[in-house]
DNA sequence: TAAGTATTTGAATCACGATTCAACAAATAT
DNA sequence: ATATTTGTTGAATCGTGATTCAAATACTTA
């Protein structure tokens, strides 16, 4: 038998397991018995953790997001500089590459937000959160002399997400010309027009330009180290 | 019996039921069977011209694309003014509201996209070509002297049609506060910035203004009368 | 009008997933 | 140690939807 669980671990493995489970077979059409193989259980023991499925997959969809937006929380709480919080900001809002899962699970509950209320909510309050987020550093930028805001900045702020959304639907749907360096590009084109900011990228060095096997003579210390700050 | 039909005419109106139910149940999530009640036969009959269910629902998502960007350019086929027609193709692109079927269908497919890369395409290629059809505006409205562009025009037709994507999915979300109007707002104050252009919106007047029984002392004749061109 | 063909039905069958539950095993309490 | 509670299994059952197909029906053609 598989190693017993406590209700509350069991609660949260469950909760991951469905969340991988939806991104493998989308959200409406994963299975019961996907969850519980993905949890190394049987449908059973899913069951009676959680009698009615729809509860399950909510709340690994809530988790899911939280997860996406807590990561981009973390990732730009080191910054101080508010140009270089900007582009942080929206490359953290965009799916590494197609098979990016959490941006995947966002995107798979679009459709379904539609028919679903509760679905809805979510992703509307995801939007909200995200919309606030911008906001902060577009006000503290401007704040600060850095920026120079072309219009309200709640109206800039919910451009920028729904920019972030929508070429996250790009990227997932493998758009041959359109990956998460190209999205970033077209963002901070909207960006610097709205900042009146050059929003250079300067932030860590991407050892990889297409395939770099350092084929040159080799120049002793320079390129890959990535603390040309 | 029902009415029985030609082999070709019999597909399309398959084609439009397996629309209106997936509309209904979801892109994914649709049973033979109500396809089947939508288009008034019986699953048998739906098999006997589709024996593979796929098959059908791709052409419907299709048909739903071909008919969502034909609506578009049939409605700005007309319009002369730059301006006014980039104001009309940007509303154009989006819900009338949360239960619009066209833009409903276009939202299904999203998170399908990631699984799925004949859908992946499908929506690629939707996007390609709105792109382009702004692209066209943009360009002309530059040549004669109409728009000042910010950028490149390829950069600012995406982002339009990423603005447009986005607020379809809020609005198709039930978001509380964007509606078409605000979303149009917003993807308008982005258009403004590109173009140099102010952008008034003049166009069709609009009957209703959060409820209009005209309640006051009747004026003869003036108000409903929509010719005030 | 008769023969032939295409379309549709309806019932039978099949496949698969959800649900239930008695039995069992692991923790915890007594 | 024993009893009790809690978590898990596995098999049985149920329900639903897909699939098949012979028969029936509506067209077409000769």
């Amino acid at each position: 038998m598989t190693q017993r669980k406590s209700r509350a671990d069991r609660r949260v493995e469950l909760i991951d397991a469905a969340r991988r489970a939806m991104i493998q077979h989308g959200a409406e059409g994963v299975h019961l018995n996907q969850i519980a193989e993905e949890a190394g259980l049987t449908s059973g023991a899913v069951l009676y953790h959680y009698p009615d499925l729809r509860d399950l997959l909510i709340e690994a969809h809530h988790a899911g997001m939280e997860r996406f937006y807590e990561q981009r929380v973390k990732k730009i709480s080191g910054i101080a500089d508010p140009a270089q919080k900007l582009i942080t900001t929206i490359r953290s809002g965009l799916p590494e590459g197609p098979d990016d899962a959490g941006v995947r699970l966002l995107c798979e509950l679009g459709g379904a937000a539609g028919r679903n209320r509760v679905y809805g909510t979510l992703l509307t309050t995801l939007y909200d959160r995200q919309v606030a987020m911008y906001q902060t550093i577009l006000e503290v930028g401007a704040a600060q002399g850095v920026f120079t805001l072309a219009g309200d900045s709640e109206q800039i702020a919910r451009n920028l997400v729904a920019l972030e959304d929508a070429y996250g639907y790009r990227i997932i749907a493998r758009h041959h010309s359109i990956g998460p360096d190209e999205a970033v590009g077209l963002i901070l084109d909207f960006a610097r027009m709205s900042t009146g900011h050059p929003l250079k990228e300067i932030p860590a060095a991407r050892p990889k330009t297409t395939r770099t096997p350092r084929p040159r003579s080799g120049g002793p210390s320079r390129g890959t180290t990535p603390n040309a700050s």
